[in-house]
DNA sequence: TTGCTCCTCACGTCACGTGAGGTGGC
DNA sequence: TTGCTCCTCACGTCACGTGAGGTGGC
């Protein structure tokens, strides 16, 4: 004696699923109907089977991709298949509150105007510490950077020549390299020397929460743009106070770019 | 004398855009190159035009859609355009966080189960407040129901005789309609007078924060499911203590739902 | 002439929703 | 026979990325 075998509507209604739902995962295998009718194509569902569907259906509400769903209904630790899904939905999050803080800011003021000025700058002489993660993370990887710096410089005695300066590639890839530099003339271990090139640079001041940088790099790049100047090389950051001791608000960076010779 | 025009290629480096993404603002008419070969179809854009492409590139890294940007660049009022996505962007925020939460659960104690029976209720005469939102607010809207509620009866100083109760539909629609009831006997100004259907219900126990609710509903119906039971009506919800006497952890909420007749 | 850039299709992404046009089941 | 259900395409969503296959510019 087999269970009673239900239509697919039916079956939709039993497991608050929608028919183009079902028919979705049996075409990915995810859920395959108990029997279907070689004549007719007729997908029929026994109704034991609602459980699965309505585990499929709360996983999908808390927008568990249907692969990774997959993985948790063939019986593969749940921890495995879901741990992952939910790193990711953090790392979303707090993407998204970053976000929803710029907009709001720019709400209030606009899209991103600043001052901007073309200086020369000497070559320098500097030590680095390097490392790279997701666009995401950036302010994540530049604070752990410039900690290590600080360390280092600690740990030789070594006292820096000038404030402390960051740098980031001007194309967001996948994997963002961020470079902290500090002015010395020893080596100091741990870090790797190297010179900051020289030349034409526009600089603008941003002055408040560091959160808040891509706003003015933005006006910059903008500003170059309209005048034809084509920025070359890396995006530097001069922290001209110390985050430890200013309010956000009273954070002052200086933003540079170097400019090729005339294109 | 014009200005110097660029080719695509060039342009999209200076605005850090893809080739491929400013061919689609083309064709979208967001961003319209100065000039079009007529025989090539070359695109060629004013420099000067990079402000505007970075602009877009600026909004598109905050998730804005296109259709915004659109709105944005012809010139309507920032609020206005960005507004709306600001709110979709926090709701969008909020629900996120409840979505981790629960998956945070689900880590920990895999797909929900738990003790179902089944009971025969009598049919009970309340009065009752309605109200109705997006599902992401189901809580919000449940409290702020139950509170209109709660006022109207001490308004009226009538006392119910039994729990509090709400009724959710149990197709989970875009606007999900609340109604918060409570058994009494006589009018409350402010409310509606009805009657609950009485008849067979599968009936489980939640213990533990509002929030986890919906984790105990999908097991109520997984049991019905199983035993081919059809739900019908509305789930309904029995709030056995006071939210605001007892700890969240310790809140006991019956779960009910009616069943058919044999289907 | 060699590279490099640019062009236009066309398809893939993700999880379906929404018809169109036709047939099966009771 | 009438409705209702079910079927299979096929297209749309959103903002592009990724080739394929071919041409223009210096």
């Amino acid at each position: 004696m087999h269970e009673p075998l239900v239509p697919i509507g039916m079956f939709a209604r039993l497991c608050r699923l929608s028919v183009k739902q079902l028919r979705h995962y049996d075409e990915l295998g995810l859920l395959k109907p108990a029997r279907v009718d070689p004549r007719t194509g007729y997908r029929y569902y026994r109704r034991d089977q609602a459980r699965e569907a309505l585990s499929i259906g709360l996983l999908r509400s808390l927008d568990v991709p249907l692969v990774s769903i997959g993985k948790v209904l063939a019986g593969n630790d749940v921890a495995d298949a879901l741990g992952e899904v939910r790193d990711r939905l953090e790392a979303e999050l707090s993407r998204r509150r970053r976000t929803l803080a710029t907009l709001d800011r720019m709400l209030i003021e606009g899209l991103p105007t600043v001052d901007v000025h073309v200086a020369e700058e000497p070559a320098r002489q500097v030590v680095v510490v390097r490392d790279a993660g997701a666009p995401e993370r950036v302010s994540e990887v530049t604070s752990a950077c410039l900690g290590r710096l600080l360390d280092a410089l600690a740990a030789a005695h070594a006292t820096p020549c000038g404030p402390l300066i960051a740098l980031f590639p001007l194309d967001l890839e996948q994997s963002l390299a961020v470079t902290a530099a500090a002015e010395v003339d020893a080596p100091v271990p741990g870090t790797e020397p190297t010179m900051l090139a020289g030349g034409r640079f526009a600089a603008a001041t941003h002055v408040g929460p560091y959160d808040h940088i891509p706003f003015t790099a933005h006006a910059l790049l903008a500003w170059c743009a309209d005048r034809g100047l084509v920025p070359t090389g890396q995006v530097r950051e001069v922290y001209l106070n110390d985050p430890h001791a200013a309010a956000p608000e009273e954070l002052v960076t200086r933003l540079m770019i170097r400019l090729d010779e005339e294109s």
